[in-house]
DNA sequence: GTACGTGCAAACAGTTTGCATCATG
DNA sequence: CATGATGCAAACTGTTTGCACGTAC
C-alpha cells in the first residue's frame, strides 16, 4: 500500500498521519528484517527524530490493529514487527549474528493445516515457523 | 530416560539429585503441555514444596544445559519447557483457552531444511513451528 | 571441605498504564 | 474544540545476578 492510500485509509477511520507514524511506516518499508521497539527507538534517534518509547510501543500496537503491521516472534524476549500485506513467508535467523532472511517454503503448510483441523476438530488461524542456524557469513569465518 | 538413569548421568557429571530437581522432572513427565517458570512455581506451591522462584529459573536453565529439557516458545512473553528426548513435534495452541496439543506433521520439514540450506548457504540447526487457532472445545461453545 | 544448591534482595529488560498536556483536522 | 497523539513517571511481568549461607558427596 502506498503512503497516500494509507493516509486516506487512516483518515477514513478517524486517525491522523503524524511525523512518527509516517517515519515508522517508511522505516518498515525500507527494512527487510523485522524490527523491535528497541530497534526503532535507535533508528529514530539516529534520524534525530527522538520520541518517547511509550509512543513507539503505542504506535506499534496501533499499526498492528490497523493491520498495517504484523507481529513476528523469534523467541528472544522482544516482539518484532514487519509490514503486513506482503506474501506469507517464514524466517531464517542466524544464531550468531542475528541476521534474518525471508524464507518462502515450496510446500504449503496450508494443506497441512486443513489436515490438522480435521484431526483436532479445531480452527487454525495462523502458524509461526522460524528456522535457526548459522548463516553463510558466520559459517565461512 | 528413567529416574535412576538420570540420577546416574547427573552424578557422573558432578551434579546431585535434589528434591526440587526430582519433583520438576516428575512434573514434566506427568504433564503433556509445556510449562513456564510461573506454572511450575504454582505447581510447587500446591504440592507444599515451596521454593524460591530463583531456584526454579536456575533449575530450568540447568536442565536445558543437561539436555533433559528443551525450550518452547509460544510468543506470549514467557519461556516454556518440555521434556527433551521425545519425538520431534510441534504444537497447536488455542488462542482462547491456551490449551496445547502436540502436532506430528506427516511431511518432514527436515527435507525442506536441506533445500533451504543450499539456497541460503547456511547450516540450519533447528526450527520452531506452532499453530494458533480455536480448539474443538472453545469452538463448539 | 570443596563444590553444588538455595534464598533473598536487587537489578534488569521489555512493555503497559494513568494522567496531564499538546496539537491537528 | 473534540479527539487523537505525546511525554513522563510509575508500575508490572518475566528473568537474571551477586552474595551469603547451607548442605550433600
Amino acid at each position: 500500500m502506498n503512503l497516500a492510500t494509507t493516509i486516506h485509509m487512516l483518515q477514513g477511520r478517524g486517525f491522523r498521519m503524524t511525523t512518527v507514524r509516517r517515519f515508522l511506516l517508511q522505516t518498515f518499508k525500507d527494512t527487510k528484517a523485522p524490527l523491535s521497539a528497541n530497534d526503532l527507538i535507535g533508528i529514530l534517534k539516529k534520524a534525530h527524530l527522538e520520541c518517547n518509547r511509550t509512543t513507539v510501543y503505542r504506535e506499534l500496537t496501533f499499526l498492528v490493529e490497523q493491520t498495517l503491521l504484523r507481529a513476528v516472534d523469534f523467541g528472544d524476549g522482544a516482539k518484532r514487527y514487519e509490514l503486513a500485506g506482503g506474501e506469507h513467508h517464514h524466517h531464517f535467523i542466524c544464531s550468531n549474528c542475528k541476521a534474518v532472511s525471508d524464507v518462502n517454503l515450496k510446500n504449503d503448510l496450508e494443506q497441512q493445516e486443513r489436515i490438522l483441523e480435521k484431526i483436532l476438530g479445531a480452527t487454525i488461524e495462523s502458524h509461526s515457523l522460524e528456522f535457526f542456524g548459522i548463516c553463510k557469513n558466520c559459517g565461512t569465518k
